[in-house]
DNA sequence: TCCGTTTGTGTAATCGTGTACACAATCATG
DNA sequence: CATGATTGTGTACACGATTACACAAACGGA
């Protein structure tokens, strides 16, 4: 019990062969014969024998490592992505690292130690971290995967999202609905994403000849959400707030609810972002501004591929959101 | 842009010293003079020189890699403890692998394969794995810390969870208030932590009388909350359920008061467990029987701690659970 | 001044694999 | 059967750091 690691030098005298194949009876397609590697893994089983990644990593100049950059790991709105995330590099014997901070300082701090571990990919879904940090951070290391922010740079790749023809039919049915008031919670202070998601619905406002009126920002979360509809309901009279994600617009549903009486959607229209699961639960039912999670993994996923494969140059996939009808809306 | 990452031979060169010197100057407390590691330092820092950890990993026995194997990442009532445990091992250079995943004989592999990464400690949160099997995986590691399940080996360390005096709290109130035939939703079909928590209920029942009179296996999803809860509700005239998860325990809220009419409290007890933020956002209110996440990741790192300092032997401490009340019992 | 201690640095081995190269044995082909 | 291709294996080095050991210089106390 707890005895020290068998190593390939080791088994090589196990097996009367030298240590070099060992290493060829675990690479798939090297020249060995049968006999041998069946030998070798059979005495390599028998001794638990499994080579050291570590050693490996070193000589190959690949870790199979990927850095998940994420701003949170338990909030719902980016929670499905990353397990999906994770199960698709798992099933290509890809490590995920998750670097999740909030302070903007140790984040970075965060990276160069993940950057020291030689990651082979780099996945930033957080909207905290500018991409070129990342690529400072990163240089070294080949392509990075980005999530959102376009940077022109060789070593960057990229996912766009456009969500302005679904913004644009949920502004159109809530005017027809009859509101004309529209506030805007923002998630961050000052993320690339945020306000892209914002002007989408900042033009389908104006193209009706209508604008956001009252403006707030929170943090993504649940509490954030609630209190920021607290203050904006207090000092405005809109009649619709459109929420930076779908945790802050069931804040922003509770508190209309429960602090001011107001339902949705007679009282008031809300809207979220992200279309999560929760999203669609009976006690929430929310209309949202739908991102589809699988397609959107599907396209982080293909460019790590190209990426793992050396193919060159960085890419660049556009996805478009939809709208999801709930109640609330 | 994208040069190879330089070498510390390279800058022992540039900095005209050897390799040696360069690894000692970033040894915090290694032999070295301090204008030598300055003038290191500085030469570092312009090219953008840092110590590779793959190959200090090789040479040290220490990856300062931590496995983590979760049930979920997505799912809350896992998250905001992931969360926090990530956010302490970060602070503590730790860096966290995440191993996820839903089939049995993938989690083993997946074990298997971060096993080959020498990682310093693993962290089992998810109740899928027997302790058994990753004792056999990680022999080679040192000593593994596990969340629950007791297992009598040198190697594992555990924390143990009390929450019979909560259950007696929570069934007390319920009984009190006129309810008579309780169900037990459980998580999963046959982990240890599932059979735990369905026995400190079982005990309060007993005291007073009662049994559990039906019984129902989701899998800690809303839906799986949902679907079984219309189920159990439908082939028996329970009046109480008691839920593995919180938020199994909204899902099952939902189908209740939407599939059939019945309101918590008055018609129907739903009490959850694990005590996640969402179970007190004011559209859930939930009764639930919650551990202290703090406390719970405190103890966790404890015992990383002493693990990495080497400190002898494992370990196991007992965390009592709290009722939080809310409306649905 | 002399000797023992401390300080700073270089040399070389080590961690555990992967692989280029060399070479012997086997095989195919005419 | 001769020859060239193919197959299987060992030797030796590289990957990039850490560290035991050696040694010179500086220093302190008698």
């Amino acid at each position: 019990m707890n005895k020290r690691r068998i190593t390939s030098k080791e088994l090589a005298k196990l097996a009367g062969v030298s240590s070099a194949t060992i290493s060829r009876a675990f690479s798939p397609d090297s020249r060995i014969g049968s006999a041998t590697r069946d030998r070798i893994l059979s005495v390599a089983r028998e001794h638990g024998y499994q080579p050291n990644a570590i050693a490996r990593s070193l000589n190959n100049q690949r870790s199979r490592l990927v850095a998940l950059v994420v701003n949170a790991i338990g909030n719902p709105c980016e929670a499905e992505e990353q397990q999906l995330l994770v199960h698709r590099l798992q099933a290509r014997q890809l490590l995920p690292i998750i670097l999740c901070c909030a302070d903007h300082d140790d984040r970075l701090q965060l990276m160069r130690l993940a950057s020291t571990y030689q990651v082979d990919h780099v996945v930033v879904f957080s909207d905290m971290v500018s991409m070129q940090d990342a690529v400072d951070i990163f240089h070294t290391t080949k392509p990075i995967i980005v999530s959102f922010e376009p940077l022109e740079n060789e070593n960057v790749s990229n996912i766009r999202i456009d969500g302005s023809a679904a913004a644009d039919e949920i502004i159109e049915k809530i005017v027809n609905d009859g509101k004309k008031r529209f506030a805007y919670l923002s998630g961050t202070k000052s993320s690339w994403i945020d306000k892209l998601r914002r002007k989408w619905f900042a033009d389908a406002l104006a193209k009706r000849g209508l604008a956001i009126e009252a403006e707030a920002f929170g943090d993504y979360t649940y509490d954030s959400g609630f209190k920021e509809a607290v203050l904006l309901l207090h000092r405005s009279k809109v009649d619709a707030i459109i929420c930076g994600n779908d945790v802050m617009a069931i804040g922003a549903r509770d508190a209309a609810r429960r602090l001011l009486g107001k339902n949705t959607p007679d009282d008031i229209a809300i809207v979220g972002q992200d279309g999560i699961a929760m999203a669609a639960w009976d006690c929430n039912d929310l209309t949202t501004l739908s991102l589809d999670h699988v397609a959107f993994i599907d396209a982080v996923v293909d460019l790590i591929e190209r990426h793992d494969a050396d193919l060159p140059g960085p890419h660049s996939i556009t996805l478009t959101c939809n709208a999801r009808w709930g109640s609330t809306a």
